[in-house]
DNA sequence: CCGGATCCTTATCGATACTG
DNA sequence: CAGTATCGATAAGGATCCGG
């Protein structure tokens, strides 16, 4: 443990720690929360979920439609018709979850332009420096 | 709540998407998030950091922070003593960051078990099927 | 004591082809 | 229309050596 002198030793929290990665390593990936996101509204199919979502092969969208169906997040219904119809609809638990991503992307609003101001700034001097280094708020648009 | 728009035609939210997926390019790594909650309480070297993360390599460590300190979300202070002294602390925008964070950790922590059981559910019913697994005899990694 | 640079292993993703 | 199976490219991650 690293206790050292200063201040209290109040440092991590072994549970709370265990849980963020769970959920990250569910979420992490490139397409879950896409998929979920564009879910949100209503029940989509199969077809209307890919022309949603640009770029997506349909390899990756069978697999995280399969995973996020198998962690209970989103609901899977076969028409027995044909032409064949399928809808993947949010569950409860699948917009509860959307609800917490959704303080994240309100986040990534607020500050996304703070991260890409200390971006450029640690270009300028080379990174490796000290801090003590305040960089101006450069609002150039320019990248 | 996740967004209401129930009822409405229109799909998701042009916008928001994108700034999820940045933040999830920044956090969505292994070690990103349980560098930041280690650090939350207060400033740590870099062997303490090491020693507060079990499992991080040097090199995962040192990319990690490096990202971090480029975006404003942690500062690096080195003092010139010897021997030498490097803290790393974070910022406000790390701060709420974090907040943010645990807001996932909190669901994490609130639903895991449902999801547990919803993955039990469905090894129960079938629905993973056959692994089909042994229908590749050679499969060699030819790699 | 801090951390940069290199090499290697392995999970992940994208494109294509095929089936019900 | 709604998937499944396989292959190859890529890069994240880990171990280690080296320098400041």
């Amino acid at each position: 443990m690293a206790a050292r002198t200063i201040g209290g030793p109040c440092q991590a929290w072994p549970e709370e720690s265990g849980f963020i990665r769970e959920v990250l390593d569910r979420i992490g990936d490139k397409w879950t929360v896409l998929v979920i996101s564009t879910l949100a509204g209503e029940p989509m199919r199969y077809s209307d979920l890919q022309a949603s979502i640009p770029g997506i092969s349909q390899r990756m969208l069978t697999v995280t439609l399969k995973a996020l169906e198998r962690d209970g997040l989103l609901s899977r219904t076969a028409y027995p018709e044909i032409p064949p119809r399928v809808e993947y609809e949010l569950t409860a638990l699948g917009r509860s979850l959307l609800d917490s991503v959704m303080a994240l992307a309100a986040w990534a609003a607020t500050h996304h332009e703070d991260v890409a101001a200390s971006r450029r700034a640690h270009e300028r001097t080379g990174v490796g420096r000290e801090k003590t280094r305040s960089a101006a708020p450069d609002t150039a648009p320019a990248r």
